[in-house]
DNA sequence: AAACATAATGGAACCGGTTCCACTTTTATG
DNA sequence: CATAAAAGTGGAACCGGTTCCATTATGTTT
């Protein structure tokens, strides 16, 4: 365990002052000789020496870290924007602080607390809905926020990214009613998401748009964890009139419903058609394939990272931001026509 | 965009000297004074203070970031692994930088030098094999290093954790040969990771114990990326005398090669029984549900996590740690007796 | 009440970089 | 060749915390 050279070591070794050392570690600060740095770049390789960001951080603390706060990575969606943004952000040099919330505002209070005091330049998250006085505050500090795939109404100067949900439930419910389904219900996230907000308000302006009747008990709010989707799904199995196809337009719940289904013996399309909001590679695998709703995850973490360091780069455009970027149908098997009552 | 209070304002506020500000920020540090302590509470309080990190690090670099390098966290697996990790660390209080190398040595390098900038107390690591001057050069530093899922034979000082995988390839093996299968393939890793090497070494013992025959020809590696895995089970199905059993041993080709047996019409576990590496919740929905080897990341992640802080806290064992743990053969329906050959 | 231990506080150096500014040495210009 | 401008370098302050040590206030012991 040796102890680190410091710049002033890599100084002392080349016969110079730190200042030069500095320089030559920050092209364009200053003046260098060429001879002079050379020797210093020289000496920091057999010193082995590497800045201490800690340090440099101190002045004028750079956009050099970006912090990601997510529900939870384990969920596929998560999963793949975390990977996506983490190489965005790498490919302009800036590192990724992953955090998760699991969905719980305290959680996210606490998270939020270590990224003001690391001073990260910016945040790129997926808000429970509350803490609202801390995201303010993170404005306040000049931290850029970018919310993504859901958003906060309270919190309207918010860059946002999301996906088009009410388009993206509108067309995939449309979908099915071109099939001929008259009873067509939704599964999606907590009402009080925009998520989940949205693509129900898509999914019954499709109904209405087709002319079908909108029944309330056909539309199922579950919870972004836990197993609550296969509970609405049982409950839509029981109803009195169930329906014939199905959208499952919260992506964190499509495995438990699809489970549900499967125990319950239920067979696609022909008992019920579906179509679900999760575009893993297992959904083309599965007997049938099914017809999903592709989000476009590598356009999510983009723009996310763009925003999030705009204003370290010196783009402080005054209005907030909304990027919407529009989901893909994708047909495959899982939806037919509906079978004649018998 | 307001400046932030320092520690320097917080003290004139309050009326008293930063060292004193300092020891209430730090409890146990040295004696305060009850209602000293409250003053300065309440201060920080109004003024929205909150220490910065970075100058916090600058004395003593406290242990207080970990690196989490891993390959690519759109695969399932290093996504949970990322997942439990983060919330491994979160609840100590540790927080996670996370890094991606897409199995590339010069990404990997690259990412390994900000890690010792940032002077982080330790890294888990899932390394590519190469860099071998820089990772002996991280522990030197006095970094805890952790290897997980895999190791480099080379650098046997560094701690481990991975999973059984010779017992796990031999125990799926062992379950193929007892339901009559002669010819048993396998898809794993390339060679030159221990991981692949071990799988198969597994994989031949349980065809000596089984007492069957060895081919050459039904040990296909795949790299980690791209769509090797495909051309490996077309190759597979090739082949004079094909197999009528598969271990997938690839993570990240479970899909690739599922994909390409869904293409090639191949009915599982008719013509082929099948087991794979992989334990996401969507192998059960699959038709059959796929027989699995379920890897215990939980557990992964705890021992890599308390290994990469051991250092910190002192227990500073001279000789490298080993950590394997047992991964669990899941039966389900992608395995059959072979079909007798007409 | 004297003597001494302990609690509470403040001053200042320090961590490892960056940066301003002054100073010396070259080089360019008239 | 004198002189101005530019290049190269070093000294020292500074960023925002932590910590050592000296000093003063308070409390205990005989």
């Amino acid at each position: 365990m040796q102890k680190q050279p410091t710049i002033r070591d890599v100084a002392a070794a080349a016969g110079v002052s730190v200042a030069v050392v500095s320089r030559v570690l920050n092209p364009g600060s200053g003046p260098v000789a060429e001879a002079t740095r050379n020797r210093v770049n020289e000496v920091m390789a057999t010193l082995g020496y590497h800045p201490r960001t800690a340090a440099r951080e101190l002045k004028h603390g750079p956009p050099t870290t970006l912090g990601l706060l997510l529900a939870d990575v384990s969920n596929p969606f998560f999963a793949r924007l975390a990977d996506q943004v983490v190489q965005e952000a790498h490919s302009r040099g800036i590192q990724v602080l992953l955090m998760t919330t699991q969905e719980d505002d305290q959680l996210e209070s606490e998270r939020l607390s270590t990224l003001i005091e690391r001073r990260v330049s910016g945040i790129i998250a997926t808000p429970t809905g509350n803490n609202l006085e801390i995201w303010k505050k993170l404005q306040d500090m000049g931290t850029d926020v970018v919310f993504v795939d859901r958003s906060i109404p309270a919190l309207p100067a918010v860059d946002v990214v999301t996906i088009n949900n009410i388009e993206s439930a509108r067309s995939a419910t449309a979908l099915l009613a071109a099939h001929g389904h008259r009873r067509i219900a939704i599964i999606s996230g907590p009402a009080t998401s925009t998520t989940g907000r949205d693509r129900i308000a898509g999914y019954r302006e499709a109904l209405e748009s087709a002319g079908l009747e909108q029944d309330d008990l056909l539309i199922r709010s579950a919870a972004f964890r836990g197993a609550a989707g296969g509970d609405a799904m049982t409950a839509l199995l029981n109803l009195a009139d169930p329906p014939t196809a199905l959208v499952v337009a919260n992506t964190a719940q499509v495995t438990a419903v699809l489970r549900r289904l499967a125990h319950a013996g239920v067979s696609i399309p022909d008992e019920l058609s579906v179509i679900v909001f999760e575009d893993s590679p297992w959904t083309e695998l599965m007997t049938p394939p099914l017809t999903i709703v592709r989000q476009p995850i590598d356009l999510l973490a983009r723009h996310s990272v763009q925003l999030a360091l705009s204003r370290a780069s010196g783009k402080s455009s005054g209005k907030p931001t909304v990027v919407r970027v529009d989901a893909e149908l994708i047909e495959r098997s899982s939806v037919a026509r509906p079978r004649v009552r018998t």
